[in-house]
RNA sequence: GGGCCUGUAGCUCAACUGGUUAGAGCAGAGCGCUCAUAACGCUUUGGUUGGGGGUUCGAGUCCCUCCGGGCCUACCA
């Protein structure tokens, strides 16, 4: 048994997440964490809302919310939707903690003694209406090559063009639409990234086993144009973890803040030392998951993310951890999702398109949701969510294998013999080979979760449930039981012992679904070390419920129902 | 513009470092079963692997080129 330290990409707080973003990160990672769980490594799962930045404040202001309580409504509602989703963290944390403020403040502090902090003086924009510094992106104008617009200040959307702010013209705040504006002198602090660009090339280099989609966007940042590029890690905002050198101020940087992505990252680690907090717990309890030197050199640990934030995860993060020159854990293995799209387009949270979570829990269960998106998850390439396909797949997979599996052993148990396991009959050459095939499935299944391949680990869980009703319909029981009932009681027992077993294998992808059937059958939770030992878990005698369906169908009218309200936006 | 990924049956995807007649699931067709959520099982029809060229004894896999889709490009996060 080992130790497994799990981190999902924190979800950012200004808004419920879409389907997209949940099948990027939080649903696999919480995929992986159980299966760890149940083959008993001791696992630390961790996930939190990422909370600074300008995005947060703009929707705080929105709302009519002073920010600090915009961001702990926003986080209650995610751990809500994140509970009914099944998400099952160890903490789930926020970037603002305490914690997080101080361990972000001790890592700049380590990195300036390290000498890998500069201060750089730049000139940015600043709107006396808005009162604030635009970000370039904040800033609109006519494009100076195309002519368009609608161009931001970093690039045009129309051309494609680079610009710089100072290139629009007619600038404008994105925010107030006021142009009141004017370019400021303001000081900020760099990461000396490149700097450690050999140190983090090596260390990539040394990952043979990461998925390209990680390695590849790690490599072209390393080695684009002059290489690795210093980093901003400081912004002028009031919302944010305030610029200090450890426990010191630091002259120049009054009244600014980190940047969020200097801060977001480092959560993971404080937000595993607020778990210890939560839990009564001392520091060396959450320091040996993340110090090398307390414990944490034999964590395995592993992270989950959407493509787009890989190169902060693969490069800025590990610069921070490098930098600071102590033993902090670095990452072992990265696993990078692309993106879900949404019936022939993107989802987006800014548009309002596509299904969100809140959404998503009111017309479905959450298994049905876990189900579809893991074994359809964008791996290898950017995958397509359709109603229909949804529809076909749910019901195929979820009610018609599974579902109605479970249905008709224990339907046909309770008629012939009653609700309880039924005695008599011995087990023999069919059920022989029904084991033999299911423990080269098992060990394959295991293998794709190991190496985090999910969707050949559910096509293979569902090829494990296949072999349920392969084997039931080559028994017949229903025939047996006329001639021979003491026969039919074995495959009976047999059947409902692959049920149990079922409830078990199921648990990473459908928890709810798998807690239904454990109940039902009064099955335990422990992992099969082998298929013949479970052929008996359920022994003769043992009295079972029947449980209601575990999925009813998806019907048309209510995919053509769902189809039409999730059309336009939210 | 640059970089990366990608194009395989109607649909969604497989195929370890190039190695025998390219495999699954869904959808379609036929048969069977009646325990079950009109569910299940068996059989079966579908592919010049986007086009073209090249390397090789051998190419879905490597190279060139053309066409299509997607992502990233560092101040949204």
């Amino acid at each position: 048994m080992s130790r497994i330290l799990i981190t999902s990409a924190i979800p950012y707080i200004n808004g419920i997440k879409h389907l997209g973003n949940l099948v990027g990160s939080q649903l696999p990672s919480d995929v992986y964490a159980r299966y760890a769980r149940a083959r008993g490594h001791e696992v630390m799962h961790i996930c939190a809302t990422d909370e600074h930045g300008t995005p947060a404040e703009l929707a705080a202001a929105k709302a009519g919310k002073p920010v600090a309580e915009y961001c702990a409504e926003m986080w209650a509602i995610q751990r809500d939707l994140a509970e009914g989703f099944g998400l099952a963290w160890d903490h789930f944390g926020r970037s603002s903690s305490q914690r997080n403020h101080a361990l972000t403040q001790h890592f700049a502090g380590k990195l300036a003694e390290a000498g890998l902090i500069e201060e750089v003086t730049e000139k940015q924009v600043y709107s006396h209406t808005d009162g604030r510094f635009l970000p370039d992106r904040y800033i609109e104008g006519t494009c100076p090559n195309c002519g368009y617009d609608g161009a931001r200040g970093d690039q045009c959307e129309n051309c494609t063009k680079q610009l710089d702010p100072t290139d629009l013209i007619n600038p404008r705040s994105a925010i107030s639409g006021s142009t009141d504006l004017e370019v400021r002198e303001t000081k900020h602090l760099y990461l000396r990234q490149s700097a450690l660009a050999g140190d983090l090339e090596a260390w990539i280099d040394s990952k043979k086993d990461w998925p390209i989609l990680t390695t590849s966007i790690a490599r072209k940042w390393l080695k684009d144009g002059d290489g690795l590029q210093d980093r901003g890690i400081t912004r002028d905002l009031d919302w944010g973890i305030p610029v200090k050198r450890g426990s010191e101020d630091w002259p120049g940087m009054e009244g600014k803040v980190f940047y969020v992505w200097f801060d977001a990252p480092i959560e993971y680690i404080a937000a595993t030392a607020e778990w210890a907090d939560a839990n009564g717990l001392q520091d060396a309890d959450w320091q040996r998951w993340w110090r090398t030197d307390k414990g944490a050199e034999e964590v395995k640990y592993v992270q989950f993310m959407g493509k787009d934030n890989v190169p902060f995860h693969t490069l800025s993060f590990p610069a921070t951890i490098i930098g600071s020159g102590e033993p902090w854990k670095l990452v072992d293995y990265i696993k990078s999702f692309n993106y879900l799209n949404y019936q022939g387009g993107q989802f987006s949270t800014s548009k309002g398109r596509g299904v969100f979570m809140d959404q998503a829990l009111e017309i479905l269960s959450a298994d049905y949701w876990r189900w579809w998106l893991l074994s359809n998850a964008p791996e290898n390439n950017d995958a397509e969510f359709t109603w229909e396909v949804f529809q076909q797949g749910a019901n195929k997979d979820l009610a018609d294998v599974l579902g109605n599996f479970v249905s008709r052993i224990t339907k046909f148990c309770r008629s012939k013999f009653g609700e309880a396991v039924p005695t008599g009959g011995t087990y023999g050459e069919a059920e022989e080979a029904v084991i033999a095939d299911l423990q080269i499935r098992l060990a394959t299944y295991e293998a794709h979760m190991e190496s985090i391949e999910i969707r050949k680990a559910a096509a293979e869980l569902r090829a494990i449930w296949v072999a349920g009703n392969e084997y039931l319909q080559s028994a017949a029981p229903w025939a047996v039981f006329k001639e021979n009932p003491e026969q039919a009681a074995a495959i009976t027992r047999f059947a409902l012992n692959l049920a149990a077993l079922y409830a078990t294998l199921s648990e990473p992808f459908i928890p709810f679904a798998s807690a239904t059937l454990r109940e039902a059958l009064g099955s335990g939770a422990k992992w099969p070390e082998s298929i013949a030992e479970t052929a008996n878990a359920l022994p003769e005698g043992h009295p079972f419920t029947v449980p209601e369906n575990l999925f009813t169908k998806i019907t048309d009218e209510q995919r053509e129902e769902w189809e039409e309200r999730f059309a336009g936006t939210r």
